[in-house]
DNA sequence: CTGAAAGCGCTTACAG
DNA sequence: CTGAAAGCGCTTACAG
């Protein structure tokens, strides 16, 4: 605020309480050239920026240096759960480099990942973290050839050369059924999540490729079109048409698990009792809930920040070994698991 | 992409292709001036925008207009499960009518919230949405100084003359004791949020008014420092120490209710056997844990969009009749809360 | 209905 | 170490 108009105070406000040229209040105030100023005209600008409630319009520098220190993220749904802390990780880092981050969720929709993209492309974003990744994604491909910095998190794409932060999905599975196969679960079926997204992809593969290892039956898979608690829901009775006699069940993620043990229970069945069930991604309350959910912890929060740390050196030109950061899950072991029994 | 050069195309380029002014351009692209451009060279300047791939850059039109078409948000936390469905209402709300929105969190930190408010600032935010407000807030305070528009939501401040959307706590409260009472408790405690928040204080409020009214006792009461579960497990332990007669809880909100059965569970107490629970909120996944909590709901999603549309009102100046938007909570009972048996 | 010019608030190459 | 000038890509009052 200005003392005398009712306009925001400028740099040149500045300059002139000072008795300088604007240019040298810019120099004073960026760190980047800062030190080509003398230091007292440095203290003295500094004050002076200070008294008059000086603070920089980006509008203006963005505009000038065709940088807005903005990074866009791509969601689906800020309302499931794994996201929120993914995006905490994200504003934090972002923020603590002097970055605004700006959200849109997709809704896993091409028009409103495009529409968002394009609101985004309109700000002069630095750089966009992608978390709606399709195996085949055009999105990703228009990045790349626009030269957009990129990194994508969770969700990867087939593709070579993309930069990401994602889960080694190979292992969690593999963890939960060892873990069934323990308890003598010998007919595990898998309710797979949408196989246009590598994490319901590589679930699956990997669901197959360990039974198939192991000699057992790899089939009972049904797929599901949504990561959601309703096609959990219709495709555990879809399963059920086709096979009764499985005794466990890895479901793609935690809301589709969810999904699963409603549709058990208006069956008129039991969770642990007669089915168990893991979920993926450990997203929260779920070790609250009646049974307590066994499923594949993945960290969410570090893989946003990762993610952000990998985009800011692509963004700053910082040479970097690993393109694809592939974070470690680890089961969690609660109570919708039981030792199988006789039926 | 320019299809020579690498630059970004701009209004000048589609002004080019064409043969027109770039003045002519704006105009024909801009809603609100198009109809002073004829129809033909209108649809002209569109095919040749799009064949360029042109896209406004906003920057450029906020530094001009010194109007972003950007909001931002203010939120203790996006891990709060509160806060997505609300910050979903505002995005979506927003995006419709072309807005962009900035989310900060500040964790009901002062300095994080003036540091938030700084980049949005900067960013020449057209509004702010503030769910962090304290009854006595000196953000809240500089915006109605600097005359940015600013709508509240969920929590108020003292001072009269703010908009808002916030819920109707006195009935949810009331709601809660009243089917508390029908179960036959009459020792009722309240583990209360923090007072500086609006939300704490007139839950305490209704708690005290209300048991008053009934000739009980409703000094019971226990203040946190934060609406977390830990603050929750904390205060609770405190509240046994004061006294341990009383058969139920009014808990500040959901996460508190949860820290309470936490601590509960830890001194051997059951809940709903030995006391019953009911939280305020109604966040995700809380109907599924054991037991299921009774908890007092709020329209989380539409808060948030009431919330965006009273503040685009505000901003394009529409006149507006409610200032304080008051929405209606409603208690959901599930079994955190039963009948009080002898001890 | 369209054009030409000025200016929003910065940054930065060029001088000195 | 500091100044003067140009320009980023838009919008808009002023002409015609």
């Amino acid at each position: 605020m200005n003392y005398l108009t009712n306009r925001k105070t400028t740099i040149r406000d500045v300059a002139e309480l000072v008795g300088v040229h604007h240019s040298t209040v810019s120099r004073a105030l960026n760190p980047g050239t800062k030190d080509r100023i003398s230091p007292e005209m440095v203290r003295k600008i500094e004050k002076a920026a200070e008294k008059l409630g000086y603070f920089p319009n980006i509008a203006a520098s963005t505009l000038k240096q065709n940088r807005s220190f903005a990074l866009g993220v791509l969601i689906p749904d800020l309302t499931n759960p794994v996201f929120p802390l993914i995006i905490r990780g994200i504003q934090d880092t972002a923020e603590a480099e002097g970055y605004t981050v700006l959200t849109a969720n997709t809704d896993d929709d091409e028009t409103k990942e495009h529409d968002a993209f394009k609101m985004m492309s309109g700000r002069s974003i630095d750089g966009l973290i992608v978390a709606t990744a399709r195996r085949q994604d055009s999105l990703v491909d228009e990045c790349i050839k626009r030269g957009l910095p990129l990194v994508l998190v969770n969700r990867r794409v087939d593709r070579e050369g993309v930069s990401g932060v994602i889960v080694d999905e190979d292992f969690g599975i593999c963890a939960a059924l060892d873990h069934l196969m323990h308890l003598g679960h010998r007919k595990i079926a898998h309710i797979a999540g949408p196989q246009y997204s590598s994490t319901g992809y590589e679930r699956a593969k990997a669901f197959r490729d360990h039974l198939t290892l192991h000699n057992m039956e790899a089939d009972l898979i049904e797929y599901a079109d949504k990561f959601t608690v309703e096609e959990g829901y219709r495709t555990f009775k879809q399963l059920l048409v086709r096979d009764n006699r499985f005794t466990a069940i890895v479901a793609g993620n935690d809301t589709m698990a969810l999904g699963c043990i409603d549709a058990m229970h208006k069956q008129g069945l039991r969770c642990p009792e007669d089915i168990s069930v893991v979920g993926n991604n450990d997203i929260i309350f779920l070790s609250r809930m009646n049974p307590a959910l066994t499923t594949i912890s993945i960290p969410k929060y570090e893989m946003g920040s990762q993610a952000t740390r990998m985009l800011l050196d692509i963004i700053n030109g910082v040479p970097r070994e690993t393109m694809l950061l592939r974070m470690q899950p680890r089961l969690i072991v609660r109570s919708s698991t039981a030792p199988v029994v006789a039926r």
